[in-house]
Formats: C-alpha cells, sequence, structure tokens
DNA sequence: AGCGAAAATGCAATCGGTTGCAACGATTCT
DNA sequence: AGAATCGTTGCAACCGATTGCATTTTCGCT
C-alpha cells in the first residue's frame, strides 16, 4: 500500500488525449502551447494529483536547482543566522538548500566539497575553515563552470577568483582598538583566533593600524592567539598572569570569548571596564543583557546570507559572463558599557 | 570552456571494452564482478574522473538519498544545535540534508512540506510551528511510505503516527517550578510562548503539577504567554507591575526571555533572586556567564538532532515494517544564582 | 575431452521529463 | 486558388545509471 503508482505526463497526456511534449510544455507555460491547453494540462494534472518528478528533470536539464552551502558550524549564533539568510533568498527564488558543516576541519571541508559535487549543486557557497590554506578542492566548481561564493571567511589565492560578501574586518579592528585608545586604554591586548583566516588576521591588522596611528607600540606579546571559545576566557585570563605589565584593554574577536573573559575578570575582583576596558566582535544577543554590557562590532549575519544568497542565484539565472565581484557590508561599532571608563577619564582632553 | 563533457560509465566501459552494466556493478562492489574487473573499472573511473549522475541513479533507483528538514528556526541556539546534529549523523551516513525554515509560520511550513515532497526526500525530520494545529500537510508523506519523525515541537494528531524524539516537558516543567517552590517561592509566574505547541503546555501542565503537588492554587493570572524573544522581558515586566500581588518567582519556558527578565528586573533596582528569582529552559550559552547566572534545565540540542535522525535512518535502511517510538531525552535541572534564595531561607527547616 | 554448474558479463528495457525538429491545420496574403 | 506564414502540437531521441534475464566464460570433475 506504501508505494502506489506515481502519476506521470504520460498519464496525463493519455487522459487528455495529446502527447507527453505538450503536457510538459504546458506545465511550464511554454509560449507555444494554447492558453486554453495549458489550463487543462494544469487542471488534469492537479486533479490527478500529479506530481513532477525532479531527478528527470535535473537529468535532462542537467541543473540540480540547489545550491550547497558549506560552513564551519551550524551551531554558531553568528554562523546560524547567516544560514537563515541564506534560506530566505534560496527558498523565495525557488532553490533547495544543501548544508553541510566542517566543524573547523580541513578535511571534512574537503570531504564536503566532494559531496557537494558529487550531487550537481548549481552553485556553491563557502565560508572557509580557519585552517585552509588553499583552494584546490574548490578549482573542480569553477573548471566546470559551477559558481562559488565566499562569505565571511574567505580567502585570496592566487589564479582562484570567485566573488565574496565580507565586512572590512581591517576597518572593523580599527573602529574597535581606536575606541579603546580614545577611551584612554594604552595597552591593549587583541585576542584571536587563528590567524590564518582573514576575519582574525584582518582585525589584528586593524588594531595594529589603530595603534600605530595613534603611535602607540605594538607589542607582539599582546597578541592572544586561541580557540574562541568558551573556555578561552580562563586562557586567556591566566595569559593576562603571565604579563609584566597587565593590559588595560581588550580588543577580542568575538563576543564569545569576549563575554567569557569579562565573567572571570568579575570573578577575579578586576573592574570592567575600570581595570580593564573590553570590546568584542559580533553584537550577539547575549553581549547587551550581560553586566556591563559589552561594546561589540555589529555584524549583519541574516542580511550577510541574504546578499550571499543573490549573489550566487544572480550568477546562476545570467547566461551573460560572471561578473566577480567582492560585497563588503556595513559594520558599526556599538558602545556600551564594557569600554566607558569612567567620566573624568572620558571628559580628559582628548583633542 | 565551462561545461566539458561529462565522463559516463559508458565512456570507462568503452575504455575497458566492457559492458556499461559490468562498470555499474563494478562501482558498486556487486558481488557478481571478478574482484580484479572490479578493481580495473575503479581505476579507470579515478584516472578519467568520472563522477556519479545521482540524477540518473535516483531516478532510476527512485531514492534521493537526501532527508529534508523543517524547522522555525535556524538562527536559534537551540535550533541550529540540533540541526548541527542532524548534519553529523546524515553525513556519517552518506545522506544529504536540505534544510527549510518555517519561521513560524504555518503556511510557509505547509509549503516547505510540498517542496520537501517534490524534492522526493527518502524521510523527513520536522519540529513544527507552534501554530499548527493539524498535520493534513504531512499525510502525502505517511501515505507514500515515507518516514516522518518529528523532534522537540510534536503533535498528537488522530490518524497520524509517527516516531519522536523530545524531552518529557512537564517533567521538566516540575523540576523548574519544583525548584522554585522548595527555594520558597509561593507565587510563580509562568511565562511561555504559545501554549499550542507540545513544549509549552506540557512546561505548562508541570508548573501546574508542582503547585498542586505542594498545595499551592493555580492562579491563571500568573500565566503570561507571549512571544519568548528578546523583547519578552520588557512584556512580561509590564504584566507584573499590572499584578496586585507581585509573584516572587518566575518560571520562563525559554532562557532567552529568561535572561532579558533578569535585566530588566535588575534595571527596576530588583533583586534576583531575592525578590523574585528565576528559572529559565534550555541552558544556552549565555545562562552562564549572565549575572546573576541563570539556573535553567539543560536540553541537550545536538543530542536530540543526532537521535532524530538516526532513529530516520534506521527507519530508511530497513525494510522491515517501521516501529513506531518515542524517543525521551534526559533533561537536567541546573541550579544557578538566580534562583537561590539567601541562606537564611535555604537552610530553613524544609524537612 | 566433455559435461554441467557456477561465475562473470552483456543485452536491452526502464525510470520520466525535455527539446530540436518535423508536421499539421488555420489563417493571411498575393 | 495557391503559397506563405503563423500558431500548435507530436515524434523521437535524448539524459545516465540500474537491473532482470539471457548469455558467455570459467572451471571442476569424471
Amino acid at each position: 500500500m506504501a508505494t502506489r503508482k506515481e502519476v506521470t505526463i504520460y498519464d496525463i497526456a493519455k487522459v487528455l488525449n495529446i502527447s507527453a511534449s505538450t503536457v510538459s510544455r504546458g506545465l511550464s507555460n511554454h509560449p507555444a502551447i494554447r492558453k486554453d491547453t495549458i489550463r487543462r494540462i494544469k487542471e488534469m494534472a492537479l486533479s490527478m494529483g500529479y506530481q513532477q518528478n525532479t531527478f528527470a528533470s535535473n537529468l535532462r536539464k542537467n541543473r540540480s536547482n540547489t545550491i550547497g552551502v558549506i560552513l564551519p558550524r551550524l551551531d554558531s549564533n553568528f554562523q546560524s543566522s547567516v544560514v537563515s539568510g541564506i534560506e530566505k533568498k534560496a527558498n523565495q527564488s525557488g532553490f533547495n538548500l544543501i548544508i553541510s558543516q566542517s566543524r573547523e576541519s580541513v578535511e571534512k571541508e574537503i570531504a564536503n566539497t566532494t559531496t557537494m559535487y558529487n550531487s550537481r549543486v548549481d552553485g556553491l557557497l563557502v565560508s572557509l575553515t580557519c585552517d585552509t590554506c588553499n583552494l584546490d578542492h574548490l578549482d573542480k566548481f569553477l573548471k566546470k563552470g559551477i559558481p562559488v561564493v565566499f562569505f565571511d571567511r574567505v580567502k585570496e589565492y592566487p589564479g582562484f577568483h570567485c566573488s565574496k560578501v565580507v565586512i572590512d574586518n581591517v576597518k572593523a579592528g580599527y573602529d574597535a582598538t581606536n575606541h579603546l585608545i580614545e577611551q584612554g586604554c594604552e595597552r591593549i591586548m587583541y585576542v584571536s583566533d587563528n590567524l590564518l583566516s582573514n576575519v582574525y588576521s584582518d582585525r589584528h591588522q586593524g588594531y595594529k593600524n589603530a595603534l600605530k596611528h595613534h603611535k602607540i607600540p605594538h607589542d607582539p606579546e599582546l597578541t592572544f592567539v586561541n580557540k574562541l571559545d568558551e573556555e578561552s576566557g580562563v586562557r586567556t585570563f591566566s595569559r593576562l598572569l603571565q604579563l609584566k605589565n597587565r593590559p588595560d584593554g581588550i580588543f577580542a574577536a568575538n563576543d564569545v570569548s569576549a563575554v567569557a573573559m569579562i565573567y572571570q575578570f568579575k570573578q577575579a575582583g578586576l573592574s570592567v571596564p575600570d581595570d580593564i576596558a573590553v570590546v568584542g566582535f559580533n553584537n550577539i544577543h547575549i553581549s547587551r543583557v550581560i553586566e556591563p554590557s559589552l561594546t561589540t562590532i555589529h555584524y549583519p549575519g541574516v542580511e550577510m546570507g541574504e546578499v550571499a544568497a543573490s549573489t550566487l542565484i544572480e550568477m546562476l539565472n545570467n547566461d551573460e559572463p560572471v561578473i566577480i565581484k567582492t560585497v563588503v557590508l556595513e559594520h558599526k561599532l556599538i558602545v556600551r558599557k564594557s569600554s566607558l571608563k569612567s567620566k573624568q577619564i572620558l571628559s580628559a582632553p582628548s583633542d
């Protein structure tokens, strides 16, 4: 009883006493088919419970109507917002979405790439692993004319050209650091994840730029690279203790670690922001409600997903040669309490 | 230059001077094919860069090797963890995943259902919208023998039988409320989302059970239903102000709203937990680091996803008649500061 | 060497929709 | 009226892998 026979276009054709080609064309509103015939076909299809067999269609058209997404993690605030945006756009345009996570493993990223390739996705959206150091596994897509769009975690690679959707991480890093400096911080620590990744190295660059701009010497000891997870705060704190000269400001490359640090500082009896000011990155929900609330860089996740998906879909729907572009979305420094030094300092002559 | 010809089994067959059937069988390790032939086929396939055409295979086998997931939101801490777990299992078992969000809209849920059906998913994982009040849109799957597994947001519906993966929300609601009562709370508010959804109504039931068990009268005015988002705290707070008798405890059906409330209370100069104790639900990251840290119900998201996916995959791989089952995962009350009334009360004779 | 069984391989139909081209009828034009 | 044209529709060859059944090859055994 489970698998009763499927209705095909041939069945419809037989009932209406026309050919299957006409049914096929009718169902896709082919201009050569008479309006009235189209109506009859569609009505019959509906009443017979016809359901298109996408396999057959895909096979013939050699198009899957599917977009592949490869990203490090789904269980991340930021990344799941991006996927949410992607899903929205893809769905609107009638594309299916197949998603796989690399879990920050290059091997898994490569494996996922192959799966996507074999599933014959029409296009690919990728946010890279931190450790991805070449793009050989993506070559086959470009070679075959399957567009690839990077988002967030991107990579420049010789001979590999594809569109990207990012924020200006250098500028954002600059803004964050600059803000701390303006608050009177003189010894600022940068807490980062793997500097191989553009997002973290660019923020680092911005950090250095800001220091330079304010003529503050750059102390490499103040850049701490570690996994930016919930335990990051503990590690950073112990790292802090080892330093001769304690920093008076921290720029953390994500909110999760910033929040974890604030927690550690509070436990240790240090005052945020007065003993040490903190700026995070991402503007995740938590940053607003933590005590003190976290100054951070807002970073539009859902929008990034939407733009990335739109960019890809545009490439898919256009027959003209692909235009490679890089879309840079606006970020915004959101100042909250974790970085606002007491008023005396604030009102000090800063210009 | 874009689309260079694909390699097919016929090409391989021609080169090796054997038939395509043998190549097909060889590639799938058919026992009737000589080991040596298999080796030769595979080597040639590799060197020619053969890539299986899944459309053709799917068409012939009438199987998509794809699992569909429909859930309310991807940009939710909890739900994205579940998806993460699902992806992990699906990937391990060689299934693709297509995902779509209903964004809490029944219409979109139904539309997604149709898309999934047309994509001919082999099985479906669903977490329902709060407002979904019948399962007619899922009927076609069962009728066609496509297994459906619900997770988290489930629904009992006459004549509709499918497996489920859930937690015991009644018990969890009981545990949360009971804990508040043990802390000395006597007037406990339940802050919920739409009570049509099992997760919220079951927690409500547990809440009432606990009250009853402790012989505390149930005041319907103390159940506040609203959208459990970040603004929920504001709404709940204004609701609180309207009450004659201010509650001394709150059980919130998710952490996001609990945290938002705590924030409001603090702003208003109320002490948590002494003026009002708070228990949340989900144990999202934030609950640990907020001040005061939030007592909550831990709720295994990733595991729920893994179990749901495994359950479905098991059904897909078994030819025997499907065994319907309900898997109930353990939850756990995690006591933190937001509910721990001062020691005097704690050490009071509670037996 | 010869026979039969078992092992290995090939044949050809099939899955269901798509599409270039041919064909048909109706209309228009000369 | 005959030719040209346009609007519709049908024919048949795909797309590439799978699989029941037929056929060939292999090999053991007498």
